[in-house]
RNA sequence: GCCCGGGUGGCGAAAUUGGUAGACGCAAGAGACUUAAAAUCUCUCGGCCGCAAGGCCGUACCGGUUCGAUUCCGGUCCCGGGCACCA
């Protein structure tokens, strides 16, 4: 043995020997319990940054785990390679998306090595290679023949300067980030997966999964939104609209470019969807989107109102923004008929109202809805109410109990009912007239999946002058994605290349142009893990598949908690109902990872563009309380503003590269700090200080076994010694042998860090004992028996310097096959228990009983002591309260 | 704005889920060893009072339930994640 710990060189040596060993390649083993370990595939951006090290770290400890309690563990890696960073960095650049991220993933790869995690390399998967993204376009064609894909119009974001489509992200206070120019809303066609056809089915199966966390359950449930309401028609008739309607059928024609633009019928019903079908004696108004034909219409006679309709195409399109901005409407000059009273209603345009959620037009009760009621005191509209709450919906401003369910009133025969019977009597009523029905809705919306950009799968559907839409056949896929195109910002250059563009169309065999728009990458992502199941298949998926799915363990940032896993969810349904696989949910445990958070700087640009600035760049000043105060940057000493903490990205270039962490101490250190740092499911505010004690922690294990050497092989030998361990010996067996079974509960609750902890208390009870505390023999057999835990225990979290030990000290070639170790119960009994003793719920003082006591021998004892005699004497004492093994209160009045 | 989390010493955290708040570690201070440095070892380390024994306060804030609350309940503030085109 060295007379230091040289990590590099130990770590390098294993390294060695586990790639010659092939010790992380698997294979279906059907008598063998499987274990399929996986952690959510890197975006290739660079490099590595703390977030992966900790999400793969988890990953790599939960499959040495299994693996040591005997379960074949399957634990793949693999590239989330399409996607936006790349085109950014080509613009950037002016190298082109493929290399680049080619480029990266060989770096990155490297790092992954160098940390030591036990990844069968042979079973890699880049989305960006055709062989994985043509079963993409496969199953798309498939979606499509069952319906299952379907084309309708959708909004994006537009640049007017750059004439492109932004994504949410790259729209920063309203502007293009590159260009500064305001961004408006446009309707274009995509193709869309109606996911919310499987919304029953996502909500449902969601109680099959014990083993998610109940939060991202819940978070699901939220957002799948199953809501119970009735759909109620508003009647309307544009011929009596009054004065100001003469619409000219032609002019205005050509305006609104929304694919909505045809003309309405003259008499017609406008549907809207509520959940308080309740109030609806209380409606007295009702809103449209912007975009709502019967919007339209009206603006057609009404230039005011066609200028706010304009306005409302301004802003962005997330839920976000909508739901802070400013409420504002404008009338329509239209009116519609209450369903039930006749009543003439006004129909108002509101910016607030989504065409592309629910029915575009909403039925607004001022007294028992909080926006409506804002609305209708900004606008002057009345008030009317119509529910008893437990306070009456008359006054500004609004209180929340207004919209709690109560009893009927000013409401004509409903008077007196409950929510439940008027909701019945309504839709009853309503549905005898033709004018509406209970329905189901939900909040989930259809999944559009077109992109218009280059860095993805392409959309495998070629646009026929003559046949329209036709979809590639099956023999002609995959249609293979160009890789030498450089983006510029302004559109998508594979509609700039005729190279990819023009082809022969499927069906009429005439001249047609391919579709230019890609997949959405959550597509790539949607099924990864059923591709790692079957390395080199020329199908989708084989039965290779049915043995390893579903994933045993899944581990990933809990910012994936609704997005990427239901549309995995909803991708593993589909492929089940083509029978393609027989997995009905595709990941059986979840573990959301904290985010590994930093701060933020940045700096806006005069074009409204921004600016990052890494952490280690900036020069920051604090006040007393350490709140950041002001920022310069170090390059140009200029001010630079704080955006706060958050989570470590690319875009915001606050990622920190452990690269140098692992040159310094080795990935061992890197891998038992991460896990130290927080429980996985904590979020962390990335600080590098205690890395120094762990380093020290590791360097004393390797130090406990050069010195020791020894008494630890002969002591592993001489196990009956262990009965002849007298006073401190015992203690410190004891000490080692329940620091263990905390630690092995720990580790079973995947709590590392206190397992971390655990196996520090095992070292310092080992070092604490002093060689001539009892016989030789008894000492040696206990500090072996603990070494030879302690590095077992360890071995999932630094497996290099434990697998180095173990065989430097004889105890076996290969730690990854050694057993589990057990706590031995016999070492933990004690002859005496310490108790504590409370009075009146403060500790007052300490006892030792012996460990048979009896509750009457208990109370006896905590009372005689002497301190608790000063707070009990003279008083009465009411009860004795004994909690067995922890403490006894004495609880005295007066 | 809506949905989901979180808030404990100077710092990261722990607390068998209602039973000694601060284990383990970092940083800091004092000391030992050393020509010196590094490394290592010993001690102190939430605040206030006290020579000490010990006492009072303390788990974001306000209130409640309980013999006993970091833990349960009601409310407030702050921070993080998501909000459908970042991945």
């Amino acid at each position: 043995m060295n007379e230091h710990y040289e990590p590099q060189a130990i770590e390098r040596d294993v390294q060695q020997q586990w790639e010659a060993a092939r010790a992380f390649q698997v294979s279906e083993e059907p008598g063998r319990e499987k274990f399929y370990c996986l952690s959510m595939f890197p975006y290739p951006s660079g490099r590595l940054h703390m977030g992966h090290v900790r999400n793969y770290t988890i990953g790599d400890v939960i499959t040495r785990y299994q693996r040591m309690l005997g379960r074949n563990v399957l634990q793949p890696m693999g590239w989330d390679a399409f996607g936006l960073p790349a085109e950014n960095a080509a613009m950037k650049n002016g190298v082109p998306p493929a290399q680049w991220t080619y480029d990266n993933i060989a770096y990155m790869k490297m790092q992954l090595k160098s940390l030591g995690f036990a990844i069968d390399w042979e079973r890699e998967v880049a989305t960006c290679s055709p062989d994985y993204y043509r079963w993409n376009q496969w199953l798309f064609l498939r979606m499509l023949e069952k319906g299952i894909v379907y084309r309708k119009t959708g909004t994006v974001n537009w640049d007017p300067v750059d004439q492109t489509v932004l994504a949410n992200e790259q729209v920063i206070d309203g502007r293009g980030w590159r260009t500064g120019a305001l961004v408006e809303k446009r309707e274009i066609p995509m193709y869309y997966m109606a996911i919310t056809g499987y919304a029953e089915e996502l909500l449902a199966d969601l109680d099959t999964l014990p083993g998610w966390p109940e939060q991202v359950k819940l978070m699901q449930k939220n957002w799948i939104g199953k809501s119970h309401g009735v759909r109620v028609g508003f009647p309307y008739d544009l011929r009596a609209a009054g004065p100001t309607s003469s619409p000219s059928p032609l002019e205005g024609e050509g305006r609104g470019e929304g694919a909505t633009g045809g003309t309405i019928p003259e008499q017609g019903i406008l549907w809207v969807f509520t959940t308080r079908a309740d109030t609806l004696m209380g409606a007295t108004y009702v809103a449209v989107a912007a975009e709502h034909p019967l919007a339209l219409h009206a603006a057609k006679s009404n230039p005011e109102l066609a200028a706010f309709i304009e306005e409302c195409k301004k802003g962005g399109t997330t839920e976000a923004e909508i739901a802070t901005q400013e409420k504002k409407g404008m009338a329509t000059g239209l009116f519609v008929k209450h369903p039930l009273t006749g009543e003439k209603l006004p129909l108002w345009v509101g910016n607030y109202v989504l065409m592309g959620y629910g029915e575009g037009a909403v039925m607004a009760v001022p007294a028992h809805d909080e926006r409506d009621f804002e609305f209708a005191h900004k606008y002057g509209l009345p008030v009317k109410t119509v529910i008893r709450t437990s306070a009456d919906a008359v006054s500004v401003p609004w209180q929340e109990a207004y919209a709690e369910h109560g009893t009927l009133i000013n409401s004509a025969q409903y008077d007196g009912l409950n929510f439940e019977q008027a909701v019945d009597a309504i839709a009853a009523d309503l549905s005898a007239k033709n004018l509406g029905e209970k329905k189901v809705t939900w909040r989930l919306r259809d999944w559009g999946i077109s992109r218009q950009r280059y860095w993805g799968t392409p959309i495998p559907m070629i646009k026929c002058a003559q046949c329209g839409d036709v979809p590639v056949p099956d023999d002609q896929l995959p249609v293979v994605l160009p890789e030498h195109l450089v983006p510029d910002g302004s559109g998508n250059p594979l509609a700039k290349s005729p190279e990819f563009l023009n082809c022969t169309c499927p069906k009429c065999g005439g001249a047609a142009q391919r579709e230019t728009d890609t997949m959405d990458t959550f597509v790539d992502s949607s099924w990864y893990f059923f591709r790692y199941c079957v390395p080199g298949a020329e199908v989708m998926v084989d039965e290779r598949a049915d043995y390893w799915m579903p994933v045993d363990q899944y581990i990933g940032g809990i910012e994936h908690a609704i997005l990427h896993l239901l549309y995995s969810r909803f991708w593993t349904k589909v492929m089940r109902d083509l029978g393609l696989t027989r997995t009905r949910e595709p990941f059986a445990n979840l573990l959301t990872q904290g985010m590994v958070l930093n701060h933020i700087f940045f700096r806006k640009g005069a074009a409204g563009g921004i600016e990052y600035f890494p952490p280690d760049e900036v020069e920051v000043s604090r006040d007393e309380q350490g709140k950041i105060v002001s920022v310069k940057a170090r390059a140009d000493g200029q001010p630079v503003e704080y955006g706060g903490i958050g989570t470590m990205s690319k875009s915001k270039l606050n990622g920190v590269d452990p690269q140098a962490l692992i040159e310094k101490y080795g990935a061992d250190t890197a891998r038992v700090f991460m896990m130290f740092a927080a429980p996985p499911e904590a979020s962390l505010e990335w600080n590098d200080s205690a890395v120094e004690g762990i380093y020290r922690f590791l360097r004393r294990i390797y130090g406990f076994a050069r010195d020791n050497r020894e008494a630890l092989v002969r002591g592993r030998e001489a196990v009956d010694a262990l009965a002849q361990a007298t006073g401190a010996q015992k203690d410190a067996r004891r000490a080692v042998h329940e620091n263990l079974r905390q630690a092995l509960g720990d580790f079973g609750k995947y709590q590392f860090n206190t397992v971390v902890a655990g196996c520090m208390k095992m070292l310092n009870a080992l070092t604490d004992l002093k060689a001539d505390a009892g016989p030789q023999a008894a000492h040696e057999a206990v500090i072996a028996e603990g070494f030879s835990l302690l590095l077992r225990l360890l071995s999932p979290i630094a497996p290099h310097l434990t697998q180095h030990l173990w065989s430097e000290l004889g105890y076996g070639s290969d730690i990854l096959t050694a057993a589990w170790p057990q706590v031995d119960e016999g070492a933990l009994q004690r002859d005496s228990i310490d108790l504590v003793v409370q009075v009146n719920g403060k500790v007052r003082g300490q006892i030792s009983v012996p460990a048979g006591a009896d509750k009457a021998a208990i109370e006896t004892a905590a009372i005689a002591d002497a301190n608790v005699q000063r707070f009990v004497e003279g008083k009465a004492i009411a009860k004795v309260i004994v909690v067995p093994g922890r403490l006894v209160n004495v609880v005295v009045k007066g």
